[in-house]
DNA sequence: ATTTTGCCTTGATTTGAGTCAAAATATGTG
DNA sequence: CACATATTTTGACTCAAATCAAGGCAAAAT
């Protein structure tokens, strides 16, 4: 979703290295952000040290915008996971903001919908998928569908395995079996998938909790 | 979040028995719905038959608000788990009456974070916790946290284990060594909690995934 | 050219949880 | 009450995936 003109009047642009965290989950929060080039990624660090991604963003995606409305603090920590160019949006100017404007409201409105839909469709490959079923969700998202297509990953592989809700060693051993399969061919950072109709069926079957 | 009052003149009351399906995932949607009383359930099932447990609704709860602004087609299905009265509120009613009214907006922009929220703990829970860690953080968000506390499950233990993204097997099974281990006492459907601070250590184990 | 570092893969092992089947218990109905 | 039906529990088994521990490999640094 494009910014909004009416936003950009009262927001701030601000480069963020690779790595860089934005706010941790518990900081105050003060305003929202946009993405205008690169990648964040938001977690959740349980008191044992182990972390959940709950989500990722990319250019054109806001985050943070839900603080607005229900909590000063934010619930979860993000970090860029590319050097990023990020625009941060001020609470308080966006409130006076949405007191005038009826298409300010409109707009937060059909945000925080779309993000709803985001995060049910997270729940959903959460909980029906296995890693090998996440991972054949992930890779026909990216091929589009077509038979021997090819798939650069732009992250490393220890990322994507974040991002599918597992570790690299299950996603190493899924990538390779798929392999041997004859259902991808994977060369580094470049999948090639050989057999698209196959791992498509991979979604629809029934052998996984 | 109680029903808004100008949202009453456009809505209609229906009393559905326990079990009833209210709507299915791929239905038009003409509208959403407000829970006077009882309780729904809202999953989605997969071409194999099998079925994850997106959400929850209680008494004072939206649900289906979403694709007022988002897809014309319900992405879940929806049914009651106990007898229940619930509002239902027309689209076009609503939609109208938002571009009229400011505070409607608002309203609307308030239970939509409150969802997204909603989603994102869940989404939590999900990936965090074994079951044994889901099954420690509803108890003990039904007890409060004090020692000594009773929790009445008013559902089945078959629903208990959807909720918690299980099978009732498993569930079982996590009760009974739960109660080995001397943390709660099972008798039938009450449970006592006599050892809530190992319980609450049990959330903060790093022996899980 | 060699060492260091980061990332990925492989192997062995463990474990949490789902499946299937059967038994036990609870609930409801005439 | 006795029968029938639902629900829960238990046991044996299987499997996906996490953990632990080595190695391998390639790019960067020395």
């Amino acid at each position: 979703m494009k910014l909004l003109n009416k936003i950009n009047n009262i927001s701030f642009l601000k480069s963020y290295k690779k790595g860089e965290t934005i706010f941790l989950s518990g900081n105050e929060a003060h305003g929202f952000y946009y993405i205008n080039s690169g990648e964040v990624r938001a977690y959740k660090t349980d008191s044992g040290g182990k972390e959940v991604e709950v989500g990722r963003f990319y250019a054109e995606d806001y985050f943070g915008e839900v603080i607005l409305f229900t909590a000063n603090t934010f619930p979860v920590s993000t970090e860029t996971t590319k050097d990023s160019k990020i625009v941060f949006i001020k609470k308080t100017d966006v409130l006076e903001l949405l007191k005038k404007d009826a298409e300010v409201s409109k707009f937060f409105i059909e945000l925080l919908a779309f993000k709803c839909e985001k995060l049910r469709k997270r729940i959903e490959t959460l909980t029906l998928k296995t890693v090998r079923q996440r991972l054949a969700q992930y890779l026909l998202a990216r091929c589009g569908g077509h038979n021997h297509c090819v798939v650069h990953l732009e992250i490393k592989k220890s990322q994507l395995a974040k991002q599918l809700g597992t570790i690299s060693e299950t996603l190493s051993r899924n990538l390779k079996s798929l392999q041997n399969e004859e259902i991808i061919i994977v060369k580094k950072n470049v999948i090639h998938i050989i057999n698209c109709i196959k791992l498509r069926q991979e979604l629809n079957s029934t052998l996984h909790k």
